[in-house]
DNA sequence: TTGTATGCGTTATCAA
DNA sequence: TTGATAACGCATACAA
């Protein structure tokens, strides 16, 4: 083998090992290496120890560093499911905002668990994070209030805290789900169903309140909308064959999520039913590959890289002026009208 | 409002705080807290520390601690397009493995840049990860190599590096495509192409080759190979036009992924194509959802959270006992009939 | 412009 | 069983 693994590694080399290297000492080299500091420096001395730096292939130990400086550079992400497909493009935005801008983002993952999501929030704190991005749903606990009143600086997306001045940013859920209604409605349709997301969530519960408000608007029935446990394909579907058990008359279905309205699609494969033409149906998100279903799901288009982007802006905010005012924004959504809702049946 | 942020927040409670509300001193404290030097104090010192901390809500430091004791507990992860549905079940599997390990893990994203990479990986190392899992499949470039040198502990996912004794776990890639072809030739179909994923990922040239193999074993032609120029769907759907325009008499193709095979399928909509009826298309990975496309996707399922936790076990090994001989290990993929395979036309 | 000294918060070694 | 002390690697106030 050309080149087995070395048994004995060389431990990394240190600002000392550079210092000497170069001649000087750790604090003339410290300052050589920083740019901020290395005006102090003649140019000879500094190019002596970035030389040596280099020769030795000498890493600036963040560790120490960041427990002299009290500054990490880093930015703890607290996702409920990163297999959710809303969730990597939140990622993304936040980090194409957050990376320029000199912080790392440490991306956690609670699987919806309040225990889970206590015990990596504790793991970001202790490593330090100068501030945190929560995207978890779920409403206020106890946590939140917690981490706020210790000064934790901390942006929300997707959820909303009662008389806690943090800031979010969300989706303009209400004007989501009355497009929706409306573009129903407008189609003829007279028995509208709202398969909520669960009703712990703040956007579960936002969702099923613009729904109840539109249904009505529109001189509708408002007593269609079961729950759905979770966020889920299986969910949506259990909600779905309850929900044609017991008001077979519903000819369409505003669904929580685009994952619920996907366990639709299973319910009408599994009774023969046709989307759109037995029952219409709309998602929310518009995660990826939507157009490619069969049929193509009309959902409503939340913007999750402009989300994440947009909270990581307020939260760079935050942390350059801790006192200004939380502001909390709403981002604006679209109807997206493909295949899967239509007139409903005359017969 | 009930709880406006405090605008000073008292700083965090350090050890040496816990300490003197116990009236004792820090090392005392220190281990009063660790579990594992617990024993050497009295209990009843111990227990009042341990209330002292619970009451100033302490918090260890991580960083502090890390720089004694230059353990950090974290593992970094690289992905090339966290977007990729391919890569969240990954993250995912190589959690389940090193969390309850004790360690937590970074993720990192490079978006198939090369310079990316080296500066997320450089990060990561001044960081002090105490080891690395890459799943950024480009084929063999000099970072590995360095990093392999300086005795940094990784293992590599769906890569294989040549003359480098690192372990590595990927799916089997030769068995997969050499069924998906079978398959082709078993429905009747004699002119099978590959839409390749780029050949300067080791997985695009493993594909790719094993397809030659493939279809040689079969008689058939093995001039039929476009590249991609990245694993997307539009470079599939580029890929697919010129192979429609300029070897007409195709009716099959064995996708690099599905995210190629997708880009077959807009350009079948483009061009009143009827798949499987024209051109039979079979996808690579399965993807989620594909059950619900229009035709359902025939691919080849890669256990992709098997994937990453065996690479976490590996890389537990490795860190555990470094000087054990690194292994390889290729897990089994199987092929997933669904709609979008059928025999050629007569006609 | 460069060197000296100190401390960030923790754990480990040594002594008591 | 507990305390005193030092050290991890770095950056900075201060001195020269």
């Amino acid at each position: 083998m050309s080149n087995p693994r070395p048994s004995h590694p060389s431990p990394a080399p240190t600002l000392r090992d550079v210092a000497e290297a170069a001649g000087v000492h750790t604090a003339t080299a410290s300052r050589a290496l920083n740019p901020k500091t290395r005006q102090q420096i003649s140019a000879e001395t500094a190019r002596r120890v970035m030389r040596a730096a280099r020769a030795l292939g000498y890493q600036p130990n963040s560790v120490a560093r960041s427990l002299k400086t009290s500054r990490t550079g880093t930015v703890g992400l607290v996702i409920p499911d990163l297999t959710n497909p809303l969730f990597p493009p939140i990622v993304r935005g936040v980090e194409s905002v957050l990376e320029p801008g000199g912080y790392n983002v440490w991306i956690v993952n609670t699987d919806n668990d309040e225990e889970r999501e206590r015990a990596q929030i504790d793991s970001l704190r202790s490593r330090q994070v100068e501030g945190l991005i929560i995207a978890t749903a779920r409403l206020d606990h106890p946590l939140l209030r917690h981490l706020h009143e210790q000064g934790v600086r901390m942006v929300l997306i997707n959820r909303q805290v009662e008389n806690l001045r943090v800031p979010a940013v969300t989706g303009d859920d209400v004007t989501g789900v009355a497009a929706a209604v409306h573009h129903l409605a407008a189609l003829g349709h007279t028995r509208i169903a709202h398969l909520s997301g669960p009703l712990s969530t703040s956007t579960g519960r936002a969702r099923a309140r613009a729904f109840r408000h539109a249904v009505r608007d529109h001189g509708l029935p408002d007593d269609l909308m079961p729950e759905c446990a979770h966020w889920s394909e299986s969910d949506g579907a259990t909600a779905m064959r309850n929900l044609l058990d017991r008001s077979p008359g519903v000819t369409a279905v505003v669904a929580g999520n685009d994952l619920i309205a996907l366990g639709c699609y299973d319910v009408f494969a599994e009774r023969g039913l046709s989307c759109p033409d037995d029952v219409s149906v709309i998602g929310f998100n518009d995660m990826p590959f939507l157009d490619k279903l069969r049929p193509p799901l009309t959902t409503v288009a939340v913007p999750h890289h402009e989300l994440g982007a947009e909270a990581a802006r307020m939260l760079l905010d935050t942390l350059d002026t801790p006192d200004r005012p939380a502001r909390s924004i709403l981002l604006p959504v679209s109807l997206v009208v493909r295949g899967s809702t239509a007139a409903p049946r005359t017969d």
